[in-house]
DNA sequence: TCGCGCTTGTGAAAAGATTCACGAATGTAG
DNA sequence: CTACATTCGTGAATCTTTTCACAAGCGCGA
């Protein structure tokens, strides 16, 4: 396949295809394009999905479990693992395979189970001291729906997931046309 | 406030945030910095925040009903004020004092409630003609779950989240770190 | 009123990202 | 074996974004 295929399947450029493989080497052959097996296997390996990540969910609120059932996250390689809530309610709880658990056993099932991603789904007040506490057992890196900028270490990457935001955006690219409303 | 302050609050710079207020105009004193409420007020009329949307949601599975439960979403002007899914074991209960409603109401509904944007959380197969529908019948945004790039005109702003690649970009974050695993 | 300490707004410089354009490979057909 | 039609990989050119740096403005206190 080549880079002009490929471009046009991803809303961008042939060079755009082109420089940006570069930065990780020579994947194609000149005249060719780009065998797509073979490709794809180099980006799994590359963006590190050539493997199962154990995920702790944190927070069983609505997103939380909206989360938890959604296929494509297993389908993907990203394999929820534990649950913890602090409502005594949802406590013991089983959800597709999975105990919730009180949040004081959070240390001891990151070590256990391996886990090296945590989402964290809980409310804003919450989100930073779990967050503190994921990194001090061992987490990775963490998916964050809090609307709060967490504060971890630089070599713990975060990812914020934001969806006021998003609309918001939509709301600023609807309105910046109209001069006035 | 000074942009000083404002940047440390932002996770950016002092003169990112003096550049980016200023191409919508001079909101600021010098010596003293910007005032808060006002610069509050007018940045959320140039977002398009100063007023009420009413927001559509398509779809009603766990992901859907996961944000239409978000109190967040109307606190921050965002109301949902109809919901719509084709599982007719659905259609008909009532959510939060919406009821879900078939699909082929959609048009109807869109018109007669002022429905500006959309949330699509349906499966990916459904997702364009929904768009396609939604576009048709007057909605001016899309907030897309579905894992496919939306067909629609150009005057339709469209925000994707893909929370599978969130992960992906976490995954590759702590991967590329090391040089073999 | 004047001088001083701050802070904005903004051109100019620097850094970064995208696009262009072309030499060098590669397979194919004759 | 040669000519040709492709397409990659990549330096150079262009475009965009970010950072720098400083004149001009503001309030305050003497």
């Amino acid at each position: 396949m080549s880079s002009e295929e490929l471009a046009a399947r991803g809303q961008t450029t042939a060079a755009q295809v082109r420089k940006d493989l570069s930065h990780f080497g020579s994947f194609g052959k000149r005249g060719l394009g780009y065998p797509v097996d073979e490709l794809r296997a180099r980006l799994r390996r590359i963006l590190g999905i050539d493997r199962t990540w154990n995920v702790g969910l944190v927070g069983a609120g609505r997103i939380g479990l909206a989360l938890f059932e959604y296929p494509a996250f297993r389908a993907r390689g990203f394999d929820c693992v534990a649950i913890f809530d602090s409502d005594p309610e949802k406590i013991g709880r089983e959800l597709g395979g999975v105990v919730v658990q009180d949040p004081s056993a959070f240390e001891e099932a990151v070590r256990a189970l391996g886990i090296e991603l945590i989402v964290l789904a809980v409310p804003a007040e919450a989100a930073q001291e779990m967050a503190q506490r994921g990194v001090d057992a061992g987490v990775r890196g963490i998916l964050n729906f809090a609307p709060i900028r967490l504060n971890v270490p630089p070599r713990v990457p975060v990812e914020d997931v934001n969806l006021v935001m998003e609309l918001e955006a939509l709301s600023f690219q609807i309105s910046k046309d109209e001069p006035d409303a």
